[in-house]
DNA sequence: TATATTAGCACAAACGTTTGTGCTGTATCG
DNA sequence: CGATACAGCACAAACGTTTGTGCTAATATA
């Protein structure tokens, strides 16, 4: 591979008038323009392409993105992380990708990780319910911002869907089905999105006079294992819930499996909503309700808010985007005829 | 951040001396034990980590490999990727992800990207039908291997499924159960995997003295978009097949919205069968046979033959990853109730 | 013609590492 | 007691860039 001092041996000149010529600051610095051609005509030669390590030693700048995500294997962080380095890319950025598997340990040592590495900014879904390990991010001045999952008591901005509404929404849907009994599955209680889904599910039953019950708010993590498990508990309980509404879509695929292997009908003999769409559930018998999240805005929106960190832009902003109620098959009206 | 220079100064040493014992040459550099404990002491303090864009320039590695994946919203890739990284990261190499969205000049860019960034390896899912662009990977002797597709007559070592059998295997079962008139529908014409799977089908008609029909074979690009088309136009044939196999999960989708769309219905209208199993897959009314890739065992193979390419081992070779197939619901068996 | 200006480039430091070599002082040997 | 050995470290080059400054020769000005 040719490099600068390479290319200034094979023409007998110095390396800083190359540099200059090759970062099209010729006319500026006062070099003829015949050395210019000469230098140009030889760089596309020999096909030189600039050592972004040392670019970077010498700038302190990588032109690289830190993205850490808990689990490639979820489709809305597989479309997120896509579109991310979709516009990462348009602006010249390159995509350090970490999945933390969901594991708090993994997540903390590649925090240092990308430090050591010297990305420009990080984007992280955080997978656990504290952000000390993050802090040291910001100590640094690295630009940080947390998408999907999020704590509102630090300062770090983020990208989410309006979880309360969304939720909301659902419950809502549910509840104007005739539904009384909704059982909520839970992905990890530590996460503030949790939370936040929680809350909007607890205040669309208080709206419309419903007690919570404790007994129907169940699971605990962001798996299909917990939408399996918790799916299979719950429907067992003596007054089953006559709707489930999954937190998100991995929760709502182990929902699917339960059923389907008790022998459950959807809707007739359990309603479902899921939040969190997959293309697949459109296609199902019955097809499956769903709120909708904007996975590809909130990658956009993600790498166009560390930009503007990256470039000290004052304007930066936390962001909830809209989701969208997607209403299916899988939910029965109980108004028209109850059980 | 400290550096190893900013160590060296607060505890009136030499770098040279810091940077030893920082990495565990102390012994060896016959530095006294006092100088080492502080130094340690001094570094967990301040919490030094090195800066591994110096590292990279100086050792010239940079514990980094490079991805490119043509579409990470596809679950195969992103299980792919998902394992990738996780092998990559056991072994303290760091992925840099590029999403080529099936695009060939993407991927041409961003292959001299990655030389740029002085990766230590590539591992890659190409997207077209030529392998020029990535010679001047193997000129600079940058390891190299293809994941998923690839091309035979290039020296470039490659990990993919067992394309020819798997293919052979699903058209094998149709024919099995009475179908003779077995639509493919292909992905990218150009690429040797659509090829390899072709062949399978083509051989497996052929050695049960079938006649191959050019009017079943259609198709040209590993797309929903593609499935849906090609989908509608085959199933409106004067003389439909009884029986689709869809070369990838994408056409498959697509195949399934179609008929969805059509009102047919699997496997009574028309039996089918996918190429890459999908969760989903099994949830749906019918449950629908795949073939299915070890996406897993690609991507950890993958990292494991970049990283004996790195560490200039001999023993390098392609691997044909095994497919299984997996039967459920979508194929009717004519020699019971013939159509 | 002497001085000032400018064109056109070279030099060198710096970014944070690693590592070969050299230097100084104390301990050991004969 | 003089020579030798070795412990314990420092120096400096190198990796490939960028960029401020300095230098030389030619041209312009007075």
């Amino acid at each position: 591979m040719p490099t600068l001092k390479q290319i200034a041996k094979d023409l007998n000149i110095s390396v800083s008038t190359v540099s200059r010529i090759l970062n099209g600051k010729g006319k500026e610095s006062r070099i003829s323009d015949s050395t210019v051609t000469s230098v140009l005509k030889y760089a596309e030669e020999v096909g030189y392409a600039p050592n972004m390590i040392a670019k970077g030693l010498q700038a302190s700048q990588t032109f690289t993105i830190g993205l850490m995500v808990p689990n490639m294997a979820n489709s809305f962080f597989a479309i997120m992380a896509k579109n991310i380095e979709k516009w990462a890319s348009k602006a010249k950025y390159s995509i350090i990708l970490v999945d933390s598997d969901e594991d708090i340990e993994k997540e903390k040592k590649q925090v240092v990780n990308m430090m050591g590495r010297k990305v420009d900014g990080i984007i992280v879904a955080p997978v656990g319910d504290s952000f000390l390990h993050f802090n040291k991010i910001v100590k640094q001045k690295i630009p940080l911002v947390f998408a999907d999952r999020y704590f509102t008591d630090s300062t770090i901005p983020y990208i989410t869907s309006d979880n309360y509404q969304g939720s909301y929404d659902a419950t809502q849907e549910l509840i104007a089905n005739g539904h009384q009994r909704i059982s909520l599955i839970s992905g990890s209680r530590a996460s503030e999105l949790s939370q936040e889904r929680t809350k909007g599910y607890v205040d669309a039953l208080k709206n419309a006079n419903i007690e919570v019950s404790e007994e129907l708010i169940v699971g605990n993590s962001f798996s299909i294992q917990n939408g399996l498990e918790s799916a299979k508990r719950v429907l067992q309980l003596k007054d089953p819930p006559t709707a489930i509404f999954a937190m998100n879509n991995l929760i709502g695929f182990g929902i699917l499996k339960t059923t389907k292997e008790l022998g459950l009908k959807i809707p007739d003999d359990v309603s479902l909503i899921i939040f969190d769409n997959h293309p697949y559930l459109s296609l199902l018998s019955p097809s499956i309700s769903t709120v909708k999240q904007d996975s590809e805005k909130m990658g956009e929106m993600a790498v166009k808010t560390i930009l503007k960190e990256i470039n000290q832009e004052f304007d930066i902003t936390s962001i909830k985007i809209p989701t969208e109620l997607i209403l299916r098959e899988s939910i029965r009206d109980l108004t028209l005829n109850p059980k």
